[in-house]
DNA sequence: ACACATGTAATCTTACTGGTTACACTTTCC
DNA sequence: GGAAAGTGTAACCAGTAAGATTACATGTGT
């Protein structure tokens, strides 16, 4: 992660926190233990403190059965609107080329 | 990156290297130079030995005119087959939940 | 009381990005 | 021929981040 400067007001650990876990009817710890990583690292997905890695997104898919693709595009939005925020001024020094 | 193991024929730099570049006319060092990178930092992306980070993305998408979006999507593609790939034997023990 | 879930913290390992420096090779131009 | 620039590699270092493990405090339900 990073982005502790600028914090998003939801991140995809939120949804699966408050809508796809309780949709389910599983625990946070029973996720951790059905999809072999540490309650720990659950957890901080779940609290926006750590991004969602391809690895944990394939589980994540297969878990939730909807496919690693949601998670990952919802964290990969989220980190890049983070790093378009922390290089805002370092782009404009960066002249566009057009195609020849 | 990791992805030693199994190889993808088409990484995104091969696109930068063969496609975009050329059609700009820029050599890969006034490419790092106006972006504000090591040579070798864009070698690595170049030669698919490193992957295209959110910052990076960033940076590609100024240069080159088309935003970062594509730059990065094409990156998270490639992640996911790869985490797809290592985590094959894995996902099979993880089981699917339907939404109550 | 006991088991379980949860939040949180500290520590350690592992891995990757990115910069820097350096070297060898090729191409181009004077 | 020689200088300059681009290129491909490699080694090294620093910073950052994920993930596991261990531990502790706190709830909650049986």
């Amino acid at each position: 992660m990073k982005a502790e400067r600028n914090r998003v007001p939801t991140h995809p650990g939120s949804i699966l926190r408050e809508i796809t876990f309780p949709a389910m009817k599983v625990t946070i710890s029973q996720a951790a233990r059905e999809m072999s990583v540490s309650r720990q690292s659950l957890h901080k997905i779940l609290a926006g403190e750590r991004a969602i890695t391809p690895e944990m997104a394939v589980r994540l898919g297969k878990f939730c059965g909807n496919g690693p693709g949601l998670w990952l595009r919802m964290q990969v939005a989220h980190d890049l609107w983070s790093a378009e925020q922390a290089l805002s001024e370092e782009i404009e020094r960066i002249p566009t080329h057009q195609a020849a």
